[in-house]
DNA sequence: GCCCCTTTGATGTGCGCCCCTCTTTCCGAA
DNA sequence: TTCGGAAAGAGGGGCGCACATCAAAGGGGC
């Protein structure tokens, strides 16, 4: 059996092919009744239209714009190259990917970066901030027919048309369940470190980290956070002073980035081996630590994964494609030293 | 700037359209200085075939068959229906999918399956087993010009394209870790219950898991392998046994299938608070004992992910394309309580 | 110089759909 | 009844490539 083409639709709704596209295509200056009729084809039929046809026919290409935080930490490195990777394997399926940078903390650059791509893209992968002016900025570009999804750092009460990253509260129990077996036992304090606390991200997973401490680890006393800056030197003295001021220190848990100062200060004081420390994003660094065993388990999303699935899903927004929930989900992946890849 | 097209190449190669035709599809008759030149204005012009016009040109359905053990447990039920999802994504790019069933344990059957569908098919993707005909049924269905991927389980010396699956040592390896780390400094003796030892990806997990608890956790002693053929009843069996001769046992591993009965087992004893049990497969069972305590952790691969790799890459293979290794790679996931979806 | 064979060119058709233009038909209002 | 606009039909060109056919040009052997 042949594949059914809009020739069988029209012959089937008994009418004629430019009427058959006219509805297909949504063009105007066909009856109700007509449109019912076509439409009744299309389903007894099971008619989908051939991609390959309709993207060829079409010849237009899709543009979209990743935006990123600028000069920042390896994970961000890391996606940035993804999305390169990725923007190549799509370049003959005729999707064009651009990148800028933009400040990670300022709001209002990254709302003016997200204006000024109205009307030059279709689509808008961008790390967001929750924050009124990028909110604003989303709507505008949702408003005036760009789809947006956010990447990694939701802006939640906006109009985007995807969240492409993990639950964050989720990561910061998933942490906080490792530490507490890990410790084995023991009793002590444990120090989280964040990059900044007017990050949402941090937040919440500082947030589902306390949760499980609190609630399933009696032994267990949750210090209060040091901010480290996603800076390795800040993060270093702020490691250092946590296990200066507490010999009782048992677990230590990185929310953000600068696990080079946890490992540098846990070298220094001579206790890695008893500090249970959980780091997120898998990195070069962070894998070779894991290997030797300084850090006890990453938490980490994929950033291939996150790179490709944006694409796929403003690709699919584009087509009026479905999507496979599953294929798009983002996990938090949890690495020990035995499953690294 | 437009796409560069067969147009382009031609020019810039000064020969005709029907020339690059023939370079392209590799057609006789071309003389190999005109070939080279061809080529040179290929990699000049930075020519790639656009892959909508090509596939719409060449008309041609890709069919591909999936080769699944046949009345079994929950993970290969759930790998089928990923595998039919799949296909149902992928039947108006013009790729059709069929699924055939075989005995797990039956090499032969396994075998013959596979010769009869040459000639039939493009593709197949065959959950393997290491048996010499097997190999030889795979080998003879490559000679014959039909890719050939295994999956979940390979067929090591055999001239597959591709394994689609896990490490299954150093998915051993990482339940060991995880058990090892979650019986939290107690000693005493550690159960493994396995499927058969005839199964391939058994033997390599006993054999991960053998290493790290003997290197890493001297305080830990592992009990000789039982076997529970991947059923409810026999496991629970077994694991009823190995609760009852030792008082010490702290922690179960269960390589196969047949969790319901490790966890009817402890649920029986009251030692399921104080026995780390450590599963393989997410599904709806062991997600809920998951949640509910008795599983510790469970170690899994993404069916889903397993069905899309396989077909993207049987895809790959037919249009000589390139392939996102990163994609491919099928993870050992981990899941706890926290970061269960 | 003739013939044959290899190499290359020229050209056409079709894949399934989009998009545009130019009729033709039909229906209701004046 | 006439007229106008809406609804529908008809048709064509094009997207970039695959594939087939036929003709022309070139080169070597005799």
């Amino acid at each position: 059996m042949a594949r059914t083409t809009l020739q069988d639709v029209a012959k089937t709704a008994g009418v004629s092919l430019a009427t058959v596209d006219r509805v297909l295509n949504r063009r105007p200056g066909v009856h109700a009744r007509t449109v019912e009729r076509v439409q009744q084809a299309i389903a007894q039929l099971g008619y989908r239209p051939d991609r390959f046809a309709t993207r060829l026919a079409r010849g237009r290409d899709y543009h979209f714009h990743f935006v990123l935080p600028s000069g920042s930490n390896a994970f961000m490195q890391a996606l940035e190259e993804r999305v390169r990777v990725t923007a190549g394997y799509v370049a003959d399926e005729r999707v064009r990917i651009g990148v800028t940078h933009v400040d990670v903390f300022d709001g209002e650059a990254l709302a003016a970066a997200l204006e000024g791509l109205q009307g030059a893209v279709d689509g808008v992968a961008v790390v967001a901030l929750d924050h009124p002016s990028v909110r604003e900025a989303i709507d505008d570009l949702v408003a005036s027919g760009v789809t947006v999804v956010t990447l990694v750092s939701d802006a939640p009460r906006s109009r985007r048309a995807h969240y492409v990253g993990i639950d964050n509260t989720a990561a910061g129990r998933t942490a906080a369940s490792l530490l507490g077996r890990f410790v084995a036992g023991r009793k002590g304090k444990v120090g989280l470190v964040a990059g900044s606390m007017a990050l949402r991200d941090h937040i919440e997973r500082q947030i589902g980290f306390e949760q499980v401490i609190s609630r399933d680890f009696p032994g267990l006393t949750l210090l209060p956070v040091r901010e480290g800056r996603d800076d390795d030197e800040r993060v270093e003295e702020v490691a250092s002073a946590l296990l200066a001021e507490h010999p009782d220190l048992v677990g230590l848990y990185n929310v953000g980035a600068g696990n080079g100062g946890i490992v540098a200060a846990l070298d220094a004081s001579g206790r890695a081996r008893d500090v249970v420390f959980i780091a997120h994003e898998l990195t070069p660094f962070s894998r070779r630590h894991l290997i030797r065993g300084t850090i006890d388990a990453v938490i980490n999303q994929d950033p291939g994964h996150e790179a490709r699935s944006a694409t796929r899903l403003l690709i699919a927004e584009q087509e009026k494609a479905p999507i496979d929930a599953g294929q798009e989900r983002i996990r938090i992946d949890i690495f020990i030293r035995d499953n690294v890849p």
